[in-house]
DNA sequence: AGCGCGGGCGCG
DNA sequence: AAAGCGCGCCCGCGCT
């Protein structure tokens, strides 16, 4: 049996001067890797925990060090010629040793290997104990069990476990060891293939951690009333359901089908576990029938509404003030790397789901005294990247033809297509444009039409034709299926890369998904290179979060014309694609909410 | 009481 | 030939 690479690691603890000298000459020595870096701290919180334990580690060395040995670690680090990787180093370590410690380490000296083992597969769980048990040892995660059971027999929380605790300390020195080693599999797997990838994603992080930390001011009256009159509504609402029908859930598909039968009418649809489907559109689509009988049709809009209260209320206006800060605002997480494709994520509260109709919820969000929004979205910004990696010379013809005439991209595709002119409001329009995503999607026919509400052989004769004018629109799926096809028979794992080199996989009976992995992941890029963009521009401190293909801020009033032309100048770009991604952005000074 | 899942629904 | 993509949060429901 090989020997573990962890075999033979030495783990220390400064408890003295002399322990503290020796991890100074210690981290003098030269080493291959970077010096590894982490932190424990009293807890998980960015603006308030502070730092416990501070540990230091290469291959073969593990240190952990007590926060009253802080300056000496600060020293070391900032005497430290090389460069340093952390596990997550980017959202926790950095910003906790800048604000309790007062050292912000250079971000281009940092390596994360979160950010590595992302790029190297976004599939596979990114923690560094899952990561160090597959790709170390595995038993390399052993020490956090026992440190959790030592925990929660001894009733101590991360603010009081005692420094000297070995499983505490230890296991702390052994993650910047973890982390070294995790550094010497995952970098050669990047560099090379996609450094740009993750040049991009250290320089966004940062960036990311500013946008947590500024937060959205919350307008606590205006949503305490809406969250009262809308739960108000809902109970009556729910009364009657209950009093009429005996209905006590807004969800129990049980109930809802058998008041439904009771008033006349069958569900047709089921889930896939067997259950009536009692969806929007279904209870919609009961509402609105002529044939349905009225108590149907009342029951069935009284759920939806109901439900539409509740949604509001539950999911948006309360968890908003649950998770309201002393400060007043709402600080998100913006998870970098969480999607499969490098697509943002947020929660604690998502901030990219607000209903977007409903000007209720996104009201609740005002911009601090003297302040106004700008949100500024790319245009198209899919549609333009399928375009550009498609070479279709009469699809970038057509998006320069539309840029150059300020006219809307799928009236001009419309246009063409029919041979008449065509207005932005045009069915025909809408059905090019269901169909134009489509693509991106992978939809078949089927899907297509019921997207767009026409009939497959309405959605056709569109569809062929999008093909034959623009035959793009048609090769580069198929290249990039056929591509995918001889990487199956090679035995690879069927993937796509971005232009930065960032990999994304599909499952293997979905080849089609790749067409939208690759759009969808160069966007993702886009907004990163945007959000640097924005930063190298001098807005760092102005911006509150992104949104896929928008970037929210948060401008001084009395800037707000000269910023937004700084914004949009930033956020376009004429470079990256043979197609220039645009941008629009709109200036709000009440609300998170256009006029 | 807590967990995981499916269904449902909000966004790009 | 046929294939809609990516998320997070809430609730109901069945399980332990």
């Amino acid at each position: 049996m090989a020997e573990s690479p962890l075999a033979g690691v030495e783990l220390h603890l400064v408890q003295s001067l002399d322990d503290a000298l020796a991890m100074k000459r210690w981290a003098g020595e030269r080493r291959e890797t970077p010096l590894g870096v982490d932190i424990e701290t009293t807890g998980l919180d960015r603006l308030r925990d502070r730092v416990r334990l501070i540990q230091l580690g290469d291959k073969r060395h593990g240190w952990a060090m007590p926060d009253i040995w802080a300056g000496a670690a600060v020293e070391i680090m900032r005497e430290y010629e090389g460069e340093f990787a952390g596990h997550n180093i980017f959202a926790f370590d950095r910003p906790h040793i800048a604000r309790s410690l007062g050292y912000e380490i250079p971000w281009h000296k940092i390596h994360d290997t979160m950010f590595l083992a992302a790029l190297v597969n976004p599939l596979v769980p990114k923690g560094l104990k899952p990561l160090s048990s597959r790709l170390i040892d595995r038993n390399a995660a052993a020490g956090q069990r026992l440190l959790d059971d030592g925990m929660k027999a001894n009733k101590w929380t991360w603010a009081t476990v005692p420094y000297d605790y070995p499983p505490f300390w230890s296991y702390g020195a052994l993650d910047p060891v973890l982390t070294t080693h995790l550094f010497e599999i995952l970098y050669p797997q990047v560099h090379g293939s996609a450094d740009e990838a993750y040049d991009l994603e250290r320089a966004v992080a940062p960036l990311l951690g500013g946008m947590m930390d500024r937060g959205l001011l919350v307008d606590q009256s205006y949503a305490r009333a809406k969250i009262s009159e809308l739960r108000e509504y809902e109970v009556s609402v729910r009364s009657w359901l209950k009093s009429a029908y005996g209905i006590d859930s807004l969800m129990s598909a049980r109930q809802i089908a058998a008041a439904l039968a009771a008033a006349g009418v069958e569900i047709a649809g089921t889930t896939k576990t067997g259950l009536p489907s009692v969806t929007k559109e279904v209870l919609g689509g009961i509402s609105k029938s002529q044939d349905a009988p009225e108590a149907a049709r009342e029951l069935s809009s009284a759920i939806l509404r109901a439900r539409h209260a509740d949604k509001i209320c539950g999911t948006y206006l309360e968890s908003f003030l649950e998770l309201m800060d002393s400060d007043g605002a709402i600080h998100p997480s913006i998870n970098q790397l969480a999607a499969r494709t490098g697509r943002m994520t947020c929660n604690s509260p998502n901030l990219q789901n607000l209903p977007r109709d409903d000007r209720v919820v996104r009201g609740a969000f005002r911009p601090r005294s003297e302040f106004a929004y700008i949100s500024c979205d790319f245009s198209q910004v899919e549609m333009r990247i399928f375009a550009s990696l498609s070479e279709d010379a009469g699809l970038i013809e057509a998006f320069r033809h539309a840029d150059e005439t300020g006219t809307d991209f799928y009236a001009v595709l419309a246009t063409e297509l029919f041979g008449e002119p065509v207005s932005k409001k045009s069915p025909k329009r809408q059905n090019v444009k269901s169909a134009s995503y489509a693509r991106i999607f992978g939809a078949g026919l089927a899907k297509m039409a019921a997207t767009a509400g026409v009939s497959p052989e309405q959605m056709k004769p569109v569809n062929d034709a999008l093909g034959q004018r623009y035959p793009g629109m048609n090769s580069l799926p198929g290249r990039i299926i056929a591509q995918a096809r001889a990487m199956q028979s090679r035995g690879e794992q069927p993937h796509v890369r971005t232009s930065t080199g960032r990999y994304l996989p599909c499952d293997p009976d979905r080849l089609f998904s790749l067409v939208n992995y690759l759009c969808q992941g160069s966007a993702a890029e886009q907004l990163k290179r945007a959000i640097t963009n924005v930063a190298s521009a001098g807005l760092a401190e102005y911006m509150l979060v992104p949104v896929h293909d928008e970037i929210l801020f948060e401008i001084p009033l009395s800037q707000v014309d000269e910023m937004k032309r700084v914004i949009v100048e930033a956020m376009t770009d004429n470079e990256t694609f043979s197609v220039p991604i645009t941008c629009d952005a709109s200036v709000m000074t009440e609300r998170w909410v256009k006029s």
